[in-house]
DNA sequence: ACGAGGATGCTCT
DNA sequence: GAGCATCCTCGTC
């Protein structure tokens, strides 16, 4: 049985991303919950995308993005941070989209706790990881399946940008980040 | 507001 | 051993 929200995430990742903004991605249950709004991503694709963690094929760190559509793909970035993904593509492609960032919208004293800060609490994938409390623990898991991490449909109002990819050195021409401006 | 530089440890060659 | 899909602090403006 696949849904709605697994048929749109079994598309492209270059058309998936930019429908993704305005999108919720929600950690815990009641006390310990915790939501953003998505308001920047990029997308990775796989064996054509030289900055994708895909290209190459298969490895162990990168396993988890060539699940099933919905599948939530983390990584340690430079040994310090978590980086969240969600996989896209059909079954076996090897593609996902990093949530670069997000607005609060639930559980942001929370987020504070974690952060150890009152400001830029999710203004970048690893802080964003860090204020949702998404660890190496959450990869592979279904974000379609009521688990500890979900994604959730959302609108937010504002205009869509396109740019290139930041931090990478490979395919910098890309322009697949997408950001939502308020 | 913005840019430079260092920390940090995992992954793959 | 090289290379990171980053973040923080501190210096400038």
């Amino acid at each position: 049985m696949s849904g709605a929200l697994r048929s749109m995430l079994e598309g492209d990742a270059l058309d998936v991303a930019p429908k993704l903004l305005g999108f919720r991605l929600r950690t815990g249950r009641r006390q310990t919950s915790a939501e953003v709004a998505i308001v920047e991503v990029e997308a990775y694709r796989g064996e054509d995308d030289p900055a994708s963690h895909a290209f190459g094929g298969r490895t162990l760190r990168n396993a988890c993005m060539f699940e099933r559509p919905g599948t939530l793909y983390v990584y340690r970035s430079y040994g310090v941070h978590w980086c969240a993904n969600i996989v896209t593509g059909e079954d076996g492609v090897g593609q996902a989209i990093l949530i670069r960032a997000g607005r609060p919208v639930a559980g942001t004293d929370l987020m504070r706790a974690r952060r150890g800060r009152d400001d830029h609490l999710c203004d970048g994938p690893g802080k964003l990881c860090e204020a949702l409390a998404i660890t190496g623990d959450d990869d592979g898991i279904d974000l379609l399946a009521g688990r500890r991490v979900q994604l959730l449909p959302g609108r937010l109002e504002g205009i869509t940008t396109t740019t290139p990819r930041l931090g990478i050195s490979k395919a910098k021409e890309k322009a697949w980040r997408w950001v939502l401006l308020t």
